[in-house]
DNA sequence: GTGAGTGCAAAACGTTTGCATGAGC
DNA sequence: GCTCATGCAAACGTTTTGCACTCAC
């Protein structure tokens, strides 16, 4: 949960200004916390602030993710495009995701992973400069809440075959 | 690397015509070890056969999705949508992505992951039923090669700020 | 006042779809 | 011959860009 003074010093910093469609749609960002993708996010932006123009919303994610405020959640090692962001802290750490309400919990664990990367270094002979790790599940709420009801049926997407 | 008579086979059983234009996609994305985007992918199609349609190589990438063969690699868990993918066998493993040529390498890992996984459940009550563990870094052949000239540059892309 | 930021509209992209034609079984 | 698959082009949704205007500093 980044503190949104924070984020204003660093803008302010970094030489940007803080206008009001800015502060709006960090205001937004931040309240966040599951993943949200840009089209969620520009239609909650053009919702209260119908002024506000696509391009803004979208360069607005643009800065912060360049600032660190923001990730992509699956930015890759690849070069390849995701489209769900999630505001977060700037410290080491991976994500505990719930497949059932998106809701994303960090967790911090290097001491295990260290221990799995050293291995697999001095078997593979890579040198392992970083490590992406994301656990999926049901987070409490949803294992007590559904119970009886079925869960493992992930979000209903266009369904094929 | 999957096995071009077996997936053939697959094909053939889920009553599937093996059509040349399928047979040359098919052949592009078995042959590849490293990520590739569906640019790439059909970029090389359509210099190697020209005549073969956009559409055909994306309908071909996502039945070979849907059969397992090829995977998204950062399928995720909230719904986006990402654009790299790789042929790869069944079986549950990780991936070691080298950030200096793109190649990337199997590996099994899962007495440690599965402890840290049981270390994370425990703290958080998440019931964990997946993970994706990715590792970053340099393989063997680009340490050796690039031992002077400095690494870590990664392809470059436009670049801002 | 000046440069950074904005809204708008249009362009650019990657991907999907509808449809008539063509190929596999 | 029946179906599945194809190529094409148009549609679609998302993101970026060009531009004149506006606002924060």
């Amino acid at each position: 949960m980044p503190d949104i003074e924070a984020i204003v010093e660093r803008l302010d910093q970094g030489g940007y200004h803080l206008t009001d469609p800015r502060r709006m749609v960090l205001t937004e960002i931040i309240s966040r916390t599951t993943p949200f993708t840009s089209a969620e996010l520009l239609e909650e932006v053009q919702r209260k602030a119908p002024t506000i123009g696509r391009a803004t919303v979208f360069r607005t994610i643009d800065l912060l993710c360049r600032m660190g405020i923001v990730q992509r959640i699956h930015e890759d090692a690849t070069g390849g495009r995701c489209h769900s962001y999630l505001a977060c802290d700037e410290h080491h750490h991976h994500h505990l995701i719930c497949q059932s309400c998106g809701k994303v919990t960090d967790f911090r664990e290097d001491a295990t992973l260290d221990a799995l990367v050293r291995t697999v270094e001095q078997r593979t002979a890579f040198r392992v400069e970083a490590h992406r790790l994301e656990l999926i599940g049901i987070c409490l709420d949803c294992q007590t809440s559904a119970s009886s009801e079925r869960v493992g049926s992930r979000k209903p997407r266009k369904s094929r075959i």
